[in-house]
DNA sequence: TTCGCAAACAGAATAGTATTCTGTTAAGAA
DNA sequence: TTCTTAACAGAATACTATTCTGTTTGCGAA
C-alpha cells in the first residue's frame, strides 16, 4: 500500500508505529465518511487504540488533518520536483506541472480525496500559515523554472494567471474523477490536459 | 443589498421574513468564522430568535446549509442561462459559460464564498441527489447549445474534458480571489480567462 | 543491573454543541 | 368566533471533542 510508505517516509522508526496507524486509519475513515462525520471514537475503535493516545499524539481532530494533510502535501511536493528537474523549455515545465500533478492523485487517489476535503478546513485552522509559506515556496520554484528556460516573453497572459491556467482544468477533472462524477482516468487525458493548458496560456 | 434579493426571490412574502433572516444571518456566521466552527447558538443570537424556530424551518444544520446552497445556485444558474442564450457560435459558447461564471462570482462574493465551502458538505449529506441532476440538467442544456451552433466537431477534446477545460482554470482563480490569494479581480481578467478556455479547447 | 524520568498509553470525567421535546402563541380558514 | 395548523420559545437530552489523572513502558545515566 503506497498509503503506508508514504507514512514511513515522513514517520519512521518502530516507536512511531502507533503514530502511523492512527494516520492511516484515520485517513480510511475520513475519507469514507467524511471529516465532520468521523468521530475521535471510530479512528480509536480502528486503531485499538484509547482517546489518550491519539491526543497524545496530535493534540486534537485538527492535529490529524494537519499531519495527514502535510504529509500529502510533501510528497505532492517531491513528485513535482522530481517532474520539473527534466525540464528544458518552457513547453516542457508546463507539461511537468500538469504531468505529475496528474500522475501523482491518480498514484495516491486516497490521499488526493483527502487532500481536497481538509484543503478548507486546513485554511481556517492555525495550519494556514505553514500552508502559505509552502505555497509561495512552490511558486517561487515554478517562477524560476520559467526564468531559467527563458523566454518567458512568450507567454501572454499575466504571471498571476497562469497557476491556475496551468493547473485549473486538471484539477476541476481530478476532483471529478475522485468524487467518482467521471470515469475515465485523468492519467489517460494527461498529454490532452497538459496541452491544452499550454495553448491555453498563449497568446 | 444583493444577498437580499436573491433570498427574497426563492422564499417570498411576509410569512417568510424570520427564514430569510436565518439564512442571512447563517450566511455571514458561515463566511465569517466558517461553516464547522458556526454554531446555532451564534447563528440564533444575530437574528434574535430561538433554537425552535430555527429547527422548525430547516430540521437541522444541513437543512439551513441546503437552502443556502441551492439559493446560491438557482441564481447562478438563472444567470448563466441568461448569457447562454445569446451566444451563437460555439466560441460564443465558451464565452458565455466562462463570462457569466466570473460575473456572477464577482457580483455575489459571499454567496461565491459560501458555496465553495459547503459543496463537500453538500455531497456528502442528504442534498447529493438534488445537487447531481442539476449538475445533469446544466450539463445537457450545454450539450444541446453545443448541438444547436453546429461544427462541433472543430473541437479536438472528448465532451468528457469539457467542462473542466472550460470552467477549471476560472474556478481556480475565482477561489484564490475570494480567499484573498490574488488581488486581482476576475472581471479584470474574464476575457483573458474565456479566450484562454477557447484556445483550450482547440486541436 | 538498577534507578530516574520522560514519553507513551489508558480510560474516566468534563464541556460544548446539535438535536429533540414539550408547551405556548399567532394566523388564517370555516 | 372557533378551530386547526404553522410559527415560535426554551428547557431537556444526547453526542462528541477535549481534558485530566493515573499507569506503564522504553531508555539513558549511575
Amino acid at each position: 500500500m503506497s498509503e503506508i510508505s508514504i507514512l514511513e517516509r515522513r514517520f519512521p522508526g518502530r516507536r512511531a508505529g502507533l503514530k502511523r496507524e492512527i494516520l492511516l486509519q484515520a485517513l480510511a475513515c475520513f475519507n469514507e465518511s467524511g471529516i465532520e462525520a468521523t468521530t475521535i471514537d471510530a479512528i480509536k475503535a480502528r486503531c485499538e487504540t484509547s482517546v489518550g493516545a491519539i491526543y497524545h499524539h496530535f493534540g486534537n481532530k485538527e492535529g490529524i488533518l494537519g499531519a495527514l494533510f502535510f504529509t500529502a502535501l510533501d510528497d505532492q511536493h517531491e513528485h513535482f520536483v522530481h517532474y520539473l528537474e527534466r525540464a528544458g523549455t518552457l513547453e516542457e515545465v508546463v507539461f511537468s506541472v500538469v504531468l505529475s500533478y496528474v500522475d501523482w492523485v491518480v498514484k495516491h487517489p486516497d490521499w488526493a480525496r483527502f487532500q481536497f476535503q481538509a484543503r478548507s478546513s486546513i485554511v481556517k485552522g492555525p495550519h494556514y500559515q505553514e500552508l502559505k509559506e509552502r505555497n509561495t515556496k512552490t511558486y517561487r520554484e515554478l517562477k524560476e523554472k520559467f526564468a531559467a528556460v527563458g523566454s518567458a516573453q512568450k507567454i501572454a497572459p499575466p504571471f498571476e494567471l497562469l497557476p491556475s491556467l496551468i493547473i485549473g482544468a486538471s484539477e476541476n477533472y481530478c476532483r471529478a474523477w475522485l468524487s467518482g462524477r467521471v470515469q475515465t482516468s485523468p492519467k489517460a487525458y494527461g498529454e490532452q490536459l497538459a496541452s491544452a493548458a499550454w495553448r491555453s496560456i498563449q497568446g
